[in-house]
RNA sequence: GCCGGGGUGGCGGAAUGGCAGACGCAAGGGACUUAAAAUCCCUCGGGCCUUAGGUCCGUGCGGGUUCGAGUCCCGCCCUCGGCACCA
């Protein structure tokens, strides 16, 4: 049943020996190049998918060739093991979330370990391991202590699935990123890491990663969401302190003709006294579900407060209005309203009434309010803004600045679109918030003697209800570390994704136990040469690193800024899936051969490519998948059918592609082995013959591949130079003459020596079978990627195209040290380009040296 | 609306401004076989010319730069992804 080569034997085999020797463990060297490879580390859900094949496959090959270039490479792996996940299973089945964590841990593990990934296993952690997220709450307690974790009331996004709050990154168009159920905002007092503290470095450090992709860069500085310009400050018209505005159009300030308040403003309260409708208002934006009332179709509607603010410019009394466009959150909640160049303001206005004034217009044209259809939100000239009309607006922008600022009215101000991020959660399974509420000493933090606070083991685990360690009344029950005297813990636990913003430094001494890190370790390895990782975390997890890392940096604890220096984002791994109108996604054997349902008759929707998942029913399991074709096969295929990048399209046929070209290699080496033994003397490359052209091949070979792997990791090209070696070889005639045979035994030796070298990182168990089937007494990972000879590659004829205007009309072969005037000799002689000169006259010859000649005639 | 990717054969995909389509898949033909599988060989962007061999067209569309453009520039179209009452 198992067809082609004894994959299972020899994957076995290798696996065993590479584990017993530690082959891959590493230390420490000082004196050797080090490079760190990291593969994000996975959740523990149960069992791998073919987009952690595909990933770690990636990450392989990377740390293989690395250390097969002489580099001292940290390849670790661990698991993101705390989570809401395992709570479901616990309330599903009954298991408790370790349990149910150690258990998946276990098989995934063995599950890696069949794909034959070169892991260093004894830095192996998981972040619910108590020795790993004691140091999650000890960064909490040095963060606390340098105010970058606070506790505040806030709104906050709650998914009622989840039955927790969820981080602002977390939510996605309203809806939870884990399980896509409406997200609600509630109010709550909740733990805040303060990362708008690092929103500006944050930014600019996005400037100093050449080795990260564009898109998740551009993904980053938008959500950051930088915006430039003014506070300003607007008088009450009855007296008191002005209120503050953010804009980034204060070249429109004279065109303000009302403000508007965020109906939670403090102010608005204030201005409501009194007044029925605008309590009511302001009432029913409160109770009005935020998501609703923040969408951009959301008809604009307010209420005037019946008071006046001044324009600080124009000095005219302008009315005070609250609205449910304007939000507490950015800027300073509140606005000057610019009907004739904001849109929002323009509908407003227009809906309520209110003045609209022009004091920008456009280069041809001129605006009035009378016959404005909607707002000029485009740069031209400055018009009625006393000192400032007759600039142009971008200057006006410029200008306005510092004549705010010299007459105390505003100042240059810059707001983000970041928020801090929210870490508290109503979950069991994950760290412990180190915190104790004491009623005499109010928030205590617990001492760092006292890590961890122990996540207790006996907890009731349901959906409803609020945090569970609430209920655990021998874990909030304790004494207050300032008085003694009777306190409660914290019973929120932390987001995972604290847990994953540090892990990569604890990579580097995992055993550390009186450290968070050992800062000698963490600089001999860090930054991280290459991450590599799917696109979902372009803003969650990365984002959260580069902050995590520079907190730890100004902890004193690394020197370095940015954790990742090289970022590879692989693409998703998809497949056709069926679709019956009916039945809705369908298996392929649920399809009959006309593309119709089996069960129902209805045609199915085919073809559809979309990310592999259960419920598309369009999965391909690694295990079956190893179990017929073996961990190189499916390693090799999920590196050659794409670039790393792009998404990856499933093709069972693709498969055994790949497949055949490994049981060819094999066949191959098989066969020739006896032959090829005792290895051939070497014979220099000038003194060849018959061997010439695959010699030739096999440098060419090492310098595509080396060039592809350092380039940009083009494994898919570097994988097809590969198959056209073996091609080659396998069209080599190895008997002949016998005066002829040390030179094929030793050029097809030497091919396939190099062939094995350069696949081991991708189909190492094969490679290192096959090494040792020639005799190799070491093992094919001590070997070095070989460097061309740069004068075999360097061919003694050369071929010359020949265009005529452009178009190609000839071929000619010349030798290679042909000058380019006898390039051009040549082509102008050659008979079928005569032909195509005739009756012309050329005006011009362009010669490429030892490539091309281009004859120009007149047209 | 703003920002960022991407559009190349039947398909996945190759091409430092210099022979478009490497490599693989699929398809067709052939060899071996009682047969099938496996393996091996040949063809494989499209049109036209009777062939050897030519020739014209062809990298989303329209312009441009250049001796020469899939590649560079300008303007569009389509598509995927991110952000979006953000003042």
């Amino acid at each position: 049943m198992a067809r082609g080569y004894d994959f299972k034997g020899i994957e076995a085999k290798w696996q065993r020996t590479w584990e017993g020797r530690k082959a891959f463990g590493v230390t420490e060297e000082p004196d050797t190049p080090r490079y760190y490879c990291l593969v994000m580390y996975p959740y523990p859900s149960g069992r791998i998918h073919m987009g952690h094949v595909r990933n770690y496959a990636i990450g392989d090959v990377v740390a293989r060739y690395f250390r097969m270039r002489g580099s001292n490479v940290l390849h670790p792996m661990g698991w993101d093991s705390f989570g809401l996940p395992a709570e479901n299973a616990a309330i599903e089945h009954g298991l408790h979330p370790a349990v149910w964590t150690a258990d998946n841990i276990m098989y995934m593990r063995t599950q890696l370990k069949r794909m034959g990934l070169s892991y260093d296993w004894d830095r192996e952690f998981a972040c619910s391991d108590p020795e790993y997220y004691r140091w999650n709450q000890w960064l909490f307690l040095k963060m606390y202590e340098k105010d970058l974790a606070y506790k505040k009331p806030s709104f906050v996004n709650w998914c009622e699935v989840c039955q927790t709050v969820l981080a602002n990154e977390q939510v996605e168009g309203g809806r939870c990123w884990r399980d896509d159920s409406p997200v609600v905002q509630r109010e709550l007092e909740q733990w805040f890491f303060r990362i708008t503290a690092y929103a500006e470095e944050l930014l600019q450090g996005l400037d100093r990663l050449p080795g990260w992709p564009e898109r998740v860069k551009a993904m980053q500085r938008n959500w950051i969401g930088k915006s430039v310009g003014a506070e300003v400050g607007f008088p009450m018209a009855e007296g008191g302190p002005p209120i503050m505005i953010f804009t980034t159009r204060q070249d429109t300030l004279y065109g303000a003709t009302f403000m508007v308040l965020a109906p939670e403003h403090p102010l608005a309260r204030q201005l409501g006294q009194g007044k029925p409708d605008v309590q009511a208002f302001i009432e029913r934006m409160r109770t009005e579900d935020r998501m609703v009332r923040t969408a951009a179709e959301t008809e604009k509607e307010g209420v005037f407060t019946g008071a006046y603010a001044v324009n600080p410019l124009t000095q005219e009394r302008i009315p005070i209005w609250l609205a449910n466009f304007v939000l507490l959150e950015y800027g300073t909640g509140a606005i000057m309203a610019v009907p004739a160049h904001d849109q929002r303001d323009f509908a407003f206005a227009k809906k309520y009434r209110l003045p609209i004034r022009v004091v920008i217009q456009p280069e041809e044209g001129s605006l009035a309010p009378e016959t404005l259809e909607k707002a000029y939100e485009g740069e031209g000239i400055m018009v009625q803004s006393g000192p400032f009309s007759g600039l142009p607006s971008p200057e006006g922008r410029a200008a306005v600045v510092p004549y705010l600022e010299e007459r105390g009215i505003g100042k240059r101000a810059v707001n983000y679109r970041l928020r801090d991020w929210g870490i508290s959660r109503q979950r069991y399974w994950g760290t412990p918030i180190p915190i104790i509420y004491c009623d005499r000493c109010g928030i205590v933090p617990v001492p760092e003697r006292d890590l961890p606070v122990l996540l207790p083991r006996d907890v009731a685990i349901t959906m409803k209800g609020g945090s569970p360690l609430a209920r655990v009344e021998s874990f909030v029950r304790v004494g207050c570390p300032r008085c003694g005297g009777a306190a409660r813990r914290e019973t929120d636990t932390m987001d995972t994704f604290v847990d994953s913003s540090w892990y990569f430094l604890r990579f580097c001494s995992p055993k550390e136990a009186t450290r968070v890190i050992d800062p000698a370790a963490v600089a001999y390895w860090m930054p991280v040469d290459q991450y590599i990782g799917g696109i979902e975390h372009a803003v969650l997890h990365l984002l959260y690193a580069r902050f995590f890392t520079r907190v730890v940096r100004d902890l004193g604890l690394i020197a370095i800024d940015e954790p990742f220096v090289n970022l590879l984002t692989q693409g998703m791994v998809c497949k056709e899936t069926y679709r019956c109108p009916i039945h809705g996604f369908r298996l392929p054997q649920e399809v009959d051969g006309r593309g119709r349902c089996a069960a129902c008759g209805e045609p199915v929707e085919v073809g559809r490519t979309e990310k592999m998942s259960k419920s598309k029913k369009n999965v391909v399991d690694p295990d079956e998948l190893m179990d017929r074709y073996g961990a190189d096969t499916a390693r090799l295929f999920s590196l050659f059918a794409a670039p790393p990048e792009k998404d990856l399209e499933w093709s069972d046929r693709g498969v055994e592609g790949a497949f055949r070209f490994l049981n060819r290699l094999y066949r191959l080496v098989e066969g020739w082995a006896p032959a090829l033994q005792p290895p051939p003397p070497a014979i220099p490359y000038t003194a060849l013959t018959v061997g010439r052209a695959l010699h030739q091949k096999s440098h060419l070979t090492i310098r595509k591949v080396t060039e592809d792997l350092d380039r940009d990791f083009h494994f898919n090209t570097a994988i097809a130079a590969l198959m056209e070696l073996v091609n080659l070889l396998a069209q080599f005639d190895m008997s002949g003459p016998a005066d002829e045979e040390a030179e094929r035994r030793f050029v097809a030796r030497f091919a396939i020596e190099t062939l094995l070298i350069l696949l081991a990182p991708f189909a190492p168990h094969l490679a290192e079978e096959l090494w040792a089937r020639l005799k190799h007494p070491r093992s094919i990972f001590e070997e070095r990627v070989p460097s061309y000879d740069a004068a075999v590659i360097a061919r003694e004829e050369i071929l010359v195209v020949v265009q005529v205007d452009g178009k190609l009309r000839g071929r000619i072969v010349l030798s290679a040290e042909a000058e380019d005037e006898e390039l051009r000799n040549a082509a102008l002689q050659d008979s079928r380009v005569r032909t195509w000169l005739a009756g012309k006259t050329v005006t011009r010859v362009v010669v490429v040296p030892k490539k091309l000649v281009n004859i120009v005639t007149e047209q």
